[in-house]
DNA sequence: AATCTTAAACTAATTAAATTAGTATAATAA
DNA sequence: TTATTATACTAATTTAATTAGTTTAAGATT
């Protein structure tokens, strides 16, 4: 009985090429740990089992997505940097087409951790549309308009749910323009409104 | 042994109910066949299994909210019918959040009917599009802008991704504004850049 | 060096869900 | 009345996750 030496980082590399290539959906306990050389029941020695794998594999995807951007946004201001955010998840994603699909459900498995990588994701790009001239709480609408297009657009893309012959890639940028183009259309009209901050009613 | 005279509706029907109260992943044919009154291997007459199940509810999803979006586009036009559009579908989906989470895996069981469904959302959310001012090509990248948008917002929604308190609905609204405005902002450009270029083919 | 402890592997058994096989009966058609 | 078919059933199978209980290698303690 050759001990092979596995650790919970071994695991998750493994799943994480694993899902990559044949997607969550096919992935069996069973066939992950013939992978790793050893018998299934061995992976609860690291692991609490296949809920826990994708909470980990949850983590492990919204840790990198954000150190991506993080760095990609080094240098770079105002709406360039809002375009290099976006265009490094994008990346990240085409990268991880497996990882990203487990990354959606991030909702069902709330934990210190996984709170922690997305806070910190949220964070950053709260700075990002906060060093624009746009007042906090339409910062939080654009957050969630932002988050609302990429993770449905790489979604989309994931499931090859774009039928047409037009490159992928090169809508995605024509959509980010749109999204700028919006915001900087609208920026002034918002500054008036938060200016008399008491109003009810919507915008328009 | 009493007939129940259960058929295929029937078991959408209840299914349909059951997926929007708890979730597709809380259900088995175990219980969905309880609630009908007989025992899991008799669904077996009526589908072919829980993938066949699956397949079911996301062709009827697609329809009931192409349905939706084509009442409410009626006698509306220009950009107020997109925004109709958008508002039609949102209504749909908080009204069925268990559907739309499986409607969102469209790709994974291609097959006639599904084709049908969403060919027949996406020629009129086309025909919504193009009756603006803007050449074919840019209104095919524009629908994979709302796709995105859209499907990804629900998903958040859905999924209670959103923890900041602003409601949730007027940042919708937002986004749609932000959207509109990008593309009127753009438009201009896009005919100097493209006025002679016309492709012909199908939506997406 | 001998022994103790622990981690990490194993085999075997259990549970849960989907599915298949084979049987019985009610409804309907001939 | 009899034959056919659809729809239900029970029982068995398959597959995957998980749990229980056992064994052994590696490192720590005497």
């Amino acid at each position: 009985m050759a001990k092979a030496n596995i650790d919970k980082e071994t695991i998750i590399n493994k799943a994480v090429e694993l899902v990559n290539r044949v997607g969550m959906d096919q992935i069996t306990l069973k066939m992950l740990a013939e992978n790793l050389g050893i018998k299934s029941p061995s992976l609860y020695n690291h692991i609490e089992g296949i809920d826990d794998l994708k909470k980990q594999l949850m983590i492990y995807g919204w840790k990198q997505a954000e150190q991506r951007i993080t760095q990609a946004v080094i240098g770079v201001s105002g709406y360039d940097a809002i375009r290099a955010m976006c265009y490094a998840f994008y990346d990240y994603v085409m990268e991880n087409p497996g990882v990203f699909h487990v990354m959606l459900w991030y909702n069902k498995f709330q934990s210190e951790e996984m709170e922690k990588a997305t806070s910190q994701l949220l964070t950053i790009i709260f700075k990002l549309t906060n060093s624009l001239d746009i007042p906090d709480d339409y910062c939080f609408h654009l957050i969630r308009t932002f988050r609302g297009f990429l993770e449905g657009y790489f979604l989309l893309v994931n499931n090859g749910s774009f039928g047409h012959p037009l490159p992928i890639f090169e809508s995605f940028e024509i959509s980010i323009d749109v999204l700028i183009a919006g915001i900087q259309s609208l920026e002034p009209e918002w500054n008036k409104i938060d200016s008399m901050k008491t109003t009810k009613g919507e915008p328009q």
